[in-house]
DNA sequence: ATACAATATTAGAATTATCTAACAAAAAAC
DNA sequence: GTTTTTTGTTAGATAATTCTAATATTGTAT
């Protein structure tokens, strides 16, 4: 059995359940990233905003494609828009993400 | 055009480029976390060992179900196994996963 | 208005993921 | 040895994902 009932105050580090609400949305969210054309994007992305046709040039795949996958997080409020003109800028729209990308980058990218 | 040709030291965070293996060696973890059964397991362990039937009972389906999760996870290299006379146990294999965790909780359990 | 540029959507085929149910394997207990 | 417990594997049906190609939409410019 798992000990988690009550907090074991000096015992090392005591973990958290996590209600099921927040594994699936979890879980959909971390879906919604785990996509190598998705991850890119990302990565691409940062903290800026960046207009389709730049994010098509600088992935490297057809334009309709990029657009599926923006959707998909834009869907998955991974993702937020802003249109100038007739170009649409797509930024990452929350800190909680960026810190998640940044500490993949730590993760992944350190060897 | 995305400006990431070098370092711009002085105007905001300056974000390194990923190299393409990187991303897919990320993604491939990222999609292995990205199932609310596996994501559940992985909040159960934390960084405890524990038992295919303990994981069972813990997480709430069939153990083919349970044991075909843990072994995407085991595949990808997210878990290990260790034998104790007819169980084996599971736990989490690098700091770098349980970060991840770790990260994940705070963004998408503080609400 | 037409033409053009940028982005979004749809359809459909191919692939991949997921579950249940049945069965196999390994180790312990007897 | 057989039986039981624990874990792993396979088959196959169903569902979800992903891509390409074609088309639609939206805003700008002329």
């Amino acid at each position: 059995m798992i000990t988690v009932d009550k907090p074991a105050l000096e015992d090392g580090p005591y973990i958290l359940p996590v209600s099921d609400d927040d594994i699936d949305r979890a879980a959909r969210s971390l879906k919604a990233l785990s996509h190598p054309l998705r991850l890119k994007i990302l990565c691409i992305l940062g903290d800026q905003a960046i207009s389709v046709q730049d994010i098509v040039e600088a992935v490297g795949t057809s334009q309709s494609n990029i657009s599926q996958h923006l959707a998909i997080m834009r869907d998955k409020e991974i993702l937020m828009t802003e249109r100038k003109a007739n170009k649409v800028f797509y930024y990452v729209r929350d800190e909680g993400t960026l810190r998640l990308i940044g500490v993949m980058r730590e993760v992944f990218c350190t060897k």
